[in-house]
DNA sequence: TCATTTATTGGACTTTGTCCAGTAAAATTT
DNA sequence: AAATTTTACTGGACAAAGTCCAATAAATGA
């Protein structure tokens, strides 16, 4: 059981850390494309056979919202559209070439953002941040059995 | 130096981790209050003779946004505004009684947050959970000299 | 078949956030 | 000290982000 002051802390880094995130990322989403925009062009270059409603889905957004955003990569032909065999009311998202294109920059910027975010700490150092983050990631989310 | 794959681990850990944090913040703030006007009065709650200049610089907001959200706390009675002896530019921002008391319930409901989050796990990985976020944020945040 | 659910979209709206300009009080320069 | 520049705050106008509801069409279930 946490103490209230292991939990002050985990507060403490929780401000600090989605603070820190937050302001890199507006440097790294810096293309023109607002972040929900960035962040649609993420989710379907990283799946296959996407719908609009995985897409809402998989990134907790209201599926009208998704849609607009989708119409808007649609027509800045980075995404296309395409029937669904299984399901008529279903599309399929794909990414077109400058599409891909820009998810490959907003990937390369996303991993820039992670080495500013360590730049200044020693290698050792970042080992160890590294080690804590994927500790915390694996006890969080990796909970075959929650013990 | 980070390699490929763990920079890929640590932004995994990023997009889990801070949709968690979004999750349940969600549920938190849940006070008919948004989410920026509870980080305001948070803010305010956590500081004495802080002005608006100051709150609007330590949550990284625009100063007009900022003022528009203080004027609405002024006006539902959570904050006042006193001025400054220093500076009659400036003005103390000083919360009210039951801005204290909504203070209080947000306060509760971080820590409920914090809990929620770590519900299913056993103390034991509780506790490694909070050494490892608390790792990181030393490495990260208590750069004294960066090594 | 008929009723219900699901996927997607558009329209109208609210909330959030940004930009610019104005006022008044420092702070700085000359 | 007077003039200039900067700083703190605020309001108005606007843009971006997000929500809500309704409509359409296809799929699913009774």
């Amino acid at each position: 059981m946490l103490s209230q002051k292991e939990i002050n802390e985990i507060r403490a880094f929780n401000r600090k850390y989605t603070d820190q995130l937050g302001l890199l990322n507006k440097q790294v989403f810096n293309t023109g494309f607002s972040f929900q925009e960035s962040r649609v062009l993420l989710e379907i270059g990283s799946h296959t056979e996407l719908s609009p409603m995985e897409v809402a889905k998989n990134l907790d957004m209201d599926a009208s919202y998704t849609s607009r955003i989708i119409k808007k990569l649609v027509k800045l032909k980075l995404v296309t559209k395409h029937e669904s065999k299984k399901d008529a009311r279903s599309k399929i998202l794909i990414l077109t070439k400058s599409g891909q294109e820009l998810f490959n920059k907003i990937d390369d910027d996303s991993n820039k953002q992670i080495k500013q975010l360590v730049t200044n700490i020693s290698p050792q150092k970042q080992e160890e941040l590294y080690k804590s983050l994927t500790t915390a990631y694996d006890i969080l989310f990796n909970n075959e059995s929650e013990n």
